[in-house]
DNA sequence: GTATGATTCAAACACTTGTTTGAAATGTGC
DNA sequence: GCACATTTCAAACAAGTGTTTGAATCATAC
């Protein structure tokens, strides 16, 4: 059936490049692993990249599409401005809660998009940029008005720094301290304390970048 | 001569491996640039592995050298246990301030040290633990002093946060929102901000943490 | 049935990879 | 000068890569 190997093929190249990225994973074990003939690959998706191209798109899809959601739900409350909480929640929470399967779907995501960012493929880059950084840029904007102090340059690489804890820990390329996956902490949990995390250290960015520092030490009360 | 092949390999592969990742590298194109024969890597090293490790030895053994040197500076000061900032800045700053030539050689490395974990070789992988893992678990060890409220279990993987927006963002994979290879920001403006911004998240990890919730939130004093 | 198009398959292709080889060149000690 | 070990080099090797090919199979409509 041809759905259905174009469906195999993209189950299987999912599992197998988010365990080991996708440059270093041979086209021979993703047929292998789906049941399909290696040439079946290039039928259906013309390259490796672009069975690459899709595995990522419709998670991507997935991801964006929930976290936008969650970011219209917030901007439509008018009269109260979303909290910076409620903004790291819309940006944290997609990406840990996709599970599927179990509840380390999302984690593998997340791993998987970061392998994607590891490699080195230009053209998985501009790919990836294409399909993410509208969303980014949402998230920015709508975090400037809870950060009124931070100019736009310095909101735009302290974003970088939680996106980067969001992915770097999830992915769990490390365990130099822990090893989530082993201890099988569930992704609620994570996600709320990387929320508090990342609003304070926000908040103090905010606050350290103030004009003037009239409370620059939280001091004695 | 010998030692200036073996030596010029090494920057080469240095050089290299933090652009495109160790396993994209391919040797020809390391022995090219250091104008070697091919044949010299596994003269040299042994192998391919051989030369990764070296390459990532002699910076890495740099780098925990002067965290470590630091930390025990700190630590040296009896009386008066270190405080967040201080450790954080111990752990942070000597990855960005490793600049040999430019302002941004400790960037270059920090990419090389994310890119290393990005490959999926376990050697590779085993290897890094074994030359890395114990300055982390010193850090663990002394800010679990700082952060009274914290298990160590809540501290290591609040830790992996901290690791992952300095690796992840310095490394600059993505670009999410901005490019700091382009904007040119110096090392040390960085690291200040990093370390306010793990400070704060990690404090606030701390605060949530205390099982008399006193001073939940700072409120209005 | 038969014809037409879509899909699968084994095989080969062209290419790159890390590694090895054995001779040539270079350096070193006497 | 010679003898010896170290280092370089071009060439080849075996294995793996993504891709292409052309025939075989299957599905579907007539």
């Amino acid at each position: 059936m041809a759905a259905n190997t174009r469906q195999k093929l993209l189950d299987a190249a999912e599992s197998l490049f988010s365990q080991q990225g996708i440059t270093t994973t041979p086209l021979r074990q993703i047929t292998e692993l789906a049941g399909a003939n290696l040439a079946a690959v290039n039928y259906h998706f013309g390259s490796k990249l672009g069975l690459a191209r899709e595995v990522l798109r419709r998670r991507l899809d997935e991801l964006n599409t929930e976290r936008l959601k969650r970011l219209d739900q917030l901007e439509a409350q008018s009269g109260s401005p979303a909290t910076l909480d409620q903004l790291l929640e819309a940006l944290i929470e997609p990406a840990l809660i996709m599970s599927r399967d179990d509840a380390l779907g999302g984690m593998r995501f997340v791993r998987l998009l970061a392998r994607a960012y590891a490699e080195n493929d230009r053209e998985l880059h501009r790919f990836l940029r294409e399909h993410y950084s509208h969303v980014m840029r949402r998230f920015a904007r709508a975090m400037s008005q809870a950060l009124p102090e931070m100019d736009a340059a310095n909101l735009r690489w302290h974003l970088d720094f939680v996106i980067g804890a969001l992915t770097y820990a999830m992915a769990d390329f490390t365990g130099h301290f822990s090893h989530m996956n082993q201890i099988h902490i569930d992704a609620k949990t994570i996600a709320q304390h990387l929320v508090r995390f990342a609003a304070a250290g926000l908040s103090a960015a905010d606050a350290a970048a103030a004009p003037s520092p009239r409370l620059a030490q939280p001091g004695r009360c």
